[in-house]
DNA sequence: TTGTTTGCAAACCTTTTGCACGTTA
DNA sequence: TAACGTGCAAAAGGTTTGCAAACAA
């Protein structure tokens, strides 16, 4: 998940959203930048910090209302870890898509790729009724920096 | 997971709760029936409403304080589908072990369990620097019978 | 008696919405 | 200019917390 990939999905999705007739506004290009420059997920909280910090700060509801479209648009992953806030990352090609790893203790989060996880996961939902269309994995435990502290 | 199984859950966490100290309070209790009862995930609002009609309503400050608690000792699961509310079941015996399946389209969570996938988790895990201690596979797509009124 | 559990109401936090104003096509 | 995008403030959930009364040990 190198820079360059992240700059392809960032201009795919300004090109999505003029198909899709949207404006372009400059809070949701704002967003999108936002978006691309990191490797993992954030939260709409982390993507207003960063802005705010920027020369152009925006409204906290800008920053949701362009994470509601891009994740409409099929753009956006959205990602759940159990701490009541939601996080969002590009939904890049197969190749690069990732997992997460949750540590109980400190709450960092790392993304992790299996392929055998993969191709199970694959199988498993030509066999189901449901017509899958995407899945999330996450792994909790004690990342190896807190395992360290504790002894 | 019939009703054999949960009822042992049930006594399980009353013995777990008693030797962590905890008194016997009559909502947390109730609480613990309630997620007995069911082979699936409730949210804090499913088993206040079940309660509600019973014998004795409990607040909904007991229904989360109970939650945490069983949660804290390790007896509850807690499963966040992505619709703002979270949900606990049982945590039950390796081989009882579920994961959901989401309709996008009505919303309803279905279980399923896959040895395979449990076996690439179980595998990888080995594998991590991370001390992995649990896991929430999340399928999600349209459920047959949406599938069915879509066509 | 002493510390725990409970219910209520208020507080909190994340997310969504209403509305007036600015901006794009 | 007509519709869309944005920011602010208010509203809307779900969840947590403070507190006083009820309760278990």
């Amino acid at each position: 998940m190198d820079h360059g990939t992240q700059a392809v999905w960032a201009s795919d999705a300004r090109d999505a959203l003029r198909r899709a007739g949207f404006r372009s506004g400059g809070s949701r290009s704002l967003v999108i930048d936002a978006l691309a420059s990191h490797s993992c997920c954030r939260s709409a909280q982390d993507v207003h910090d960063e802005l705010r910090t920027s020369d152009r700060a925006i409204g906290m509801a800008s920053v949701y209302r362009a994470l509601e479209q891009l994740q409409g648009l099929g753009l956006l992953d959205r990602v759940e870890v159990g701490d009541g806030t939601a996080r969002f990352e590009p939904r890049l090609a197969h190749d690069d898509h990732h997992h997460h790893l949750v540590c109980t203790t400190c709450g960092e989060v790392t993304p992790f790729a299996d392929r055998r996880l993969e191709e199970a996961i694959h199988d498993l939902a030509e066999r189901l009724d449901h017509q899958v269309v995407s899945h999330d994995i996450l792994l909790r435990g004690t990342c190896s920096r807190c395992r360290q502290e504790k002894k």
